[in-house]
DNA sequence: TTAGCAACGGCAAACGATTGCAAGAACTTC
DNA sequence: GAAGTTCTTGCAATCGTTTGCCGTTGCTAA
């Protein structure tokens, strides 16, 4: 897990400016634990800091995706974010009937991932990567 | 592919009526050919009904996607429709430089999908799947 | 410590997509 | 063919997200 400090670093190294806002939302992501929607993100913000922009909270979160320090997930196309582990990298399996996010390794994926680089010359982005679907819960429910 | 005839077929049986404009969108999809953009179906459509409006587009575009007669594929986080192909289901690889669409055979997902079930209990949905990456033209280009 | 510049945040407008509602049209029944 | 019921449409409001603008702020260099 990067700590606060790290990702601080990866603001400073890159010459991005050390705002109140930005560490209150990394702050936010980081104590949040799972995959946290902007919503949520937002409502803790303003509730720290009232005048917190829901815009500022969509570029800071884009800002830390593009920097590696968080990792975007679309559940029930909405994104989400979490504090990107690079000791234990993961996928999600996202149930479309209940909403609930289960991790999936890396192992699974990378198989489809070199057939297809192999077969077509294609490089596919599987680090940020949600497979829609119904869990095991939900499946005799769902149908 | 599903032939006009056919999916007005669906819409009677299914109990859905046949209005004009339902007949204009099915008829500009159909003869798009590839992945039409909503922006995409929604000019064609105005040019032959100026009273059409984007939300007729959207609710039977939606309508076609739940009765089976259009897929869903999402190009470059835009929602793209085509008629399906029931005798050349396939999926898609879009390229995130250049936004081009290639056609995948399910061959590929087949043995992942089977994987998730075994292993996790865990549906996927894998029928209306794009994998987004990088095209081997755009490979060398984009790094 | 201060001055200056570029980046940033807050506001509001704009965008693509969805939804509520009342007027209108398609289908059923007679 | 006409009347009635229900579904559908067009309009406008709304939602979640993005963008433009400009005053403000963090950082750098003196």
């Amino acid at each position: 897990m990067i700590q606060h400090e790290q990702a601080i670093e990866v603001l400073r190294d890159k010459g991005h400016r050390l705002t109140p806002q930005r560490l209150l939302v990394l702050s936010i992501v980081a104590d949040g634990g799972g995959h946290m929607g902007v919503d949520e993100v937002f409502r803790r913000a303003k509730e720290a800091y009232p005048y917190m922009d829901i815009a500022t909270v969509y570029r800071t979160l884009h800002l830390f995706k593009d920097l590696g320090v968080v990792t975007e997930v679309a559940i029930g196309d909405r994104l989400h974010y979490e504090l990107i582990d690079p000791h234990g990298k993961h996928h999600h399996m996202v149930c479309r009937v209940c909403d609930g996010a289960f991790n999936l390794s890396p192992h699974y994926l990378e198989e489809f991932r070199e057939t297809l680089l192999h077969e077509f010359g294609f490089e596919p982005d599987l680090e940020h990567f949600a497979v829609s679907g119904v869990c095991a819960e939900c499946r005799p429910a769902g149908g």
